[in-house]
DNA sequence: CTTGCATCTGTAGCTGCTACAGATCGTATC
DNA sequence: GATACGATCTGTAGCAGCTACAGATGCAAG
């Protein structure tokens, strides 16, 4: 009572369906303590607000651009704290920026070897493999 | 008896200094199947032989280039079977490049919002983040 | 024979979910 | 009110690919 929209909250289904993430996932956030412990109704059933809402999509979002659970439990702290400073935040988007860069790069030196090896392959019908080759050389 | 080089085989430390393969990853492939069961001491220490610590290095390379450990069985199936054809190998080879270069693809389109992000953040010491802020914007 | 490192087994933990099973909730229809 | 049916509940186990113990042994040198 005393809200005027969404008075009943949203059941876990409908937080799922708005933001894409599985009905297993947002308990599971829930459980690691990332999602709060939502109301309840009589029953027993989750209902949830439009703050926790809102949580959800951030989490979802920082999950796409490759955030681990735990650097986007650092962002909450920093976004819920008074005396938090954007250039925590900076820094650590920064910090995960680099290592997206070096997977970057690491990925494409493993493409160079990768395309390499399927050049060499004349792709036979014979147990003659430089694939297999490649990888069985003792260096 | 009957060898004339490592009679005694090699004890998984070796195995693991040589390879640079973690002991408890050694005796984790062996339990999934990867890597054989090994001769014992009379003590129950295992002993490997050359044949194996090749195939340790297989592991380790195929790994190192991002290969599963399911796409690994497949390649020594391959090798093991007398019939193997090459294009097979080349096949396997050649999804698993597309993999990577489906990785790449998505991690560039993930830095570049990074990216993005960074550069519009003025790093300033106020609780107001543009980074945060996209993060919570609701679409 | 003692010291001390290497190895042993077995189990549990990590990340980030996903997939059950079996029970209950909640709502629409009769 | 009864019934049906989907949504949700809890709890547990599984996935990849390791890693990290604990507590008991093996083994080689001095």
């Amino acid at each position: 009572m005393g809200q005027f929209t969404n008075a009943r909250g949203y059941p876990i289904g409908q937080m799922s369906r708005e933001t894409g993430v599985n009905i297993e996932t947002i308990r599971y956030y829930e459980r690691i303590g990332l999602m709060p412990k939502p109301d309840r109704t009589a029953g027993g059933n989750r209902q949830y607000n439009h703050d926790q809402l809102k949580r959800l999509f951030f989490i979802r979002r920082a999950r796409g651009l490759g955030f681990t659970l735990d650097e986007i439990r650092g962002l909450f702290e920093m976004a819920d704290r008074q005396d938090f400073s954007c250039s925590e935040v900076h820094d650590l988007t920064v910090d995960h920026l680099a290592s997206v860069r070096d997977k970057i790069a690491n990925l494409k030196k493993l493409e160079k070897m990768l395309s390499d090896m399927v050049s060499q392959c004349s792709r036979g019908d014979v147990p003659e493999c430089p694939i297999l080759d490649a990888l069985f050389e003792v260096n």
